[in-house]
DNA sequence: GAATATTACTTTGACAGATGAAGTAATATG
DNA sequence: CATATTACTTCATCTGTCAAAGTAATATTC
């Protein structure tokens, strides 16, 4: 499993992550579950709990809407799928990301000139 | 100030970026601040509760340890020095920042292949 | 010299996201 | 028949951030 991600890394970021999956296409929990813990080469493993936090938090904003799945067999399944709105957060969040690791590189490596 | 960073984005690095100011030399609180503003080139602004709170964090596990300056004019100032198990903790988070940041990468913008 | 701004440190309470734990319920496997 | 796996849900707790308020000194401006 090799070592695992810090929480307070990840915090923040759930919701794009769930949206990055939906953008290619529905999903249920569970196999988003699972395909995030594929997407990460199993360095990552999202908590349950968490995952259906983010759900609540995403239909209720309006980015995902849901329906259940017509199933015969097997468990009833919720899927999930991105709006228009979603994707637009999607965009927006996945640009915040790129420019805050800019940020923090410089906050966490950069060295400080004495500017006078 | 261009766009400000969420919170959340930050959360969890606060103690790194602060190790990494005290790695170039001691320093007290309003220093730190004002350093951390100027690296990070006025986009993010550090909170004085939130740095405080760093400091007790960060002084309870041995990471600085702080003294008081011997000003004779001008505002009392608390000092704080980084200690060899902060900075290895320094080089940890770092470490750990650079692999969530591979990770989180493929999190936001990779793509989801199906391997059966 | 009075008012205001700035430097400097501290505490308290509230909030939000992540998660452990427990629960429900169905199907599949051995 | 017992156990594992799939699948979804709720609740209580923990932690880091931060707004707000407070204390107190010096510097600046009117």
């Amino acid at each position: 499993m090799g070592k695992n991600i810090s929480t307070d890394l990840i915090r923040g970021h759930t919701d794009t992550i769930v949206l990055n999956v939906l953008r290619h296409g529905d999903s249920y929990g569970y196999e988003i579950y699972k395909k995030i813990v594929r997407l990460s080469g199993n360095q990552y493993q999202l908590k349950e709990a968490t995952l259906y936090t983010a759900f609540r938090r995403l239909e209720k904003e309006g980015s995902v809407e849901s329906y259940w799945g017509d199933e015969t067999q097997g468990g009833r399944r919720k899927y999930y799928r991105i709006t228009e709105a979603g994707l637009r957060h999607y965009e927006q969040n996945k640009a915040d990301w790129n420019f805050a690791k800019d940020i923090l590189d410089k906050l966490i490596e950069g060295g400080i000139e004495n500017e006078e």
